[in-house]
DNA sequence: GACTATTAGTTACGATCGTAACTATCGATT
DNA sequence: AATCGATAGTTACGATCGTAACTAATAGTC
């Protein structure tokens, strides 16, 4: 059966991996020389700018796939820049409602045009039916991967 | 403008990283728990493994995008294994030539074995239409990546 | 209302990472 | 053949990460 061998090349971890790797750090670089921010800073203002409403630092988490620590780290070198501050819950005090300040909103908007430019960029180099197949596969993904482990 | 917003959902790095991470970690819980290997050892083993020659530590790190200490690290991991053994170049003494050795080999196959399993998981989860426009739009995205960046 | 379990978020600490500096080797130039 | 630049790989070190333990608050149970 050495017709039905391992390929690496078609193995969905390891290129995904791959193609994830190249894509962020290419465009990381960007924001980074130009707003000194980290990679879960970018995406905890992301997160919080796109949804266009408070967060938890858990919803956030969630949302990005980030684990709890960085995003407090990243809430708290957020705020020591003043990008975003903290409103805590009247009824239940374990929570701290997370939203941006006007000057985050504002560098949500400058990032964003970043981000769209970099997007278009990528349009281009793939196409349109590549970029709608991709990002349909990918939500595919993500939809399955949401439900609980198969019994092993 | 308002309908030509920034959405994070379609953004393609965002979403990327998001998918990877997820199936990441669950293919590397299982090897992690059945032989304690780090990701940037699998990937070494996978890339000497799969292409089934010999490969400068460059070269893996070329194929993987793994930065060079990375493979460094997991090189000397896998031969403190005796997984893997070093070749020097009898022309040029810069280069080692690592191979597999009959047990990297053996373990290769098991892992393979993990790998291919995980493979048909997703492929069941999510079908093979959306597997294979996946697979196409990554290809499409690491050859357009490969090329020099746009003069900015 | 005391006890237990659960959840949100922080932090201490050991592990891992990447930048920069290093060694060793080779090719090209003079 | 001495010098300079480039390349392969290693390593020192500061930065970043995630596990586990922690604090604080709440909900449920008796």
């Amino acid at each position: 059966m050495a017709e039905n061998r391992f390929e690496l090349e078609n193995f969905l971890p390891y290129r995904l991996n791959r193609a994830a790797e190249f894509v962020a750090l290419r465009f990381a670089a960007q924001y980074k020389a130009r707003y000194q921010l980290t990679r879960p800073e970018w995406r905890t203002l992301a997160a919080l700018g796109s949804l266009r409403r408070s967060m938890t630092a858990t919803e956030i988490g969630a949302h990005s796939t980030m684990h709890k620590t960085k995003v407090s780290r990243a809430v708290h070198s957020l705020e020591r820049r003043r990008w975003l501050r903290r409103e805590e819950d009247g009824r239940d005090r374990r929570f701290e409602h997370l939203e941006l300040t006007a000057a985050g909103k504002q560098a949500y908007e400058e990032l964003t045009q970043l981000a769209r430019g970099y997007q278009a960029e990528l349009l281009s180099m793939i196409g349109t039916r590549d970029m709608e197949a991709l990002l349909k596969g990918l939500r595919a993904i993500e939809q399955a991967m949401k439900k609980p482990v198969t019994p092993d």
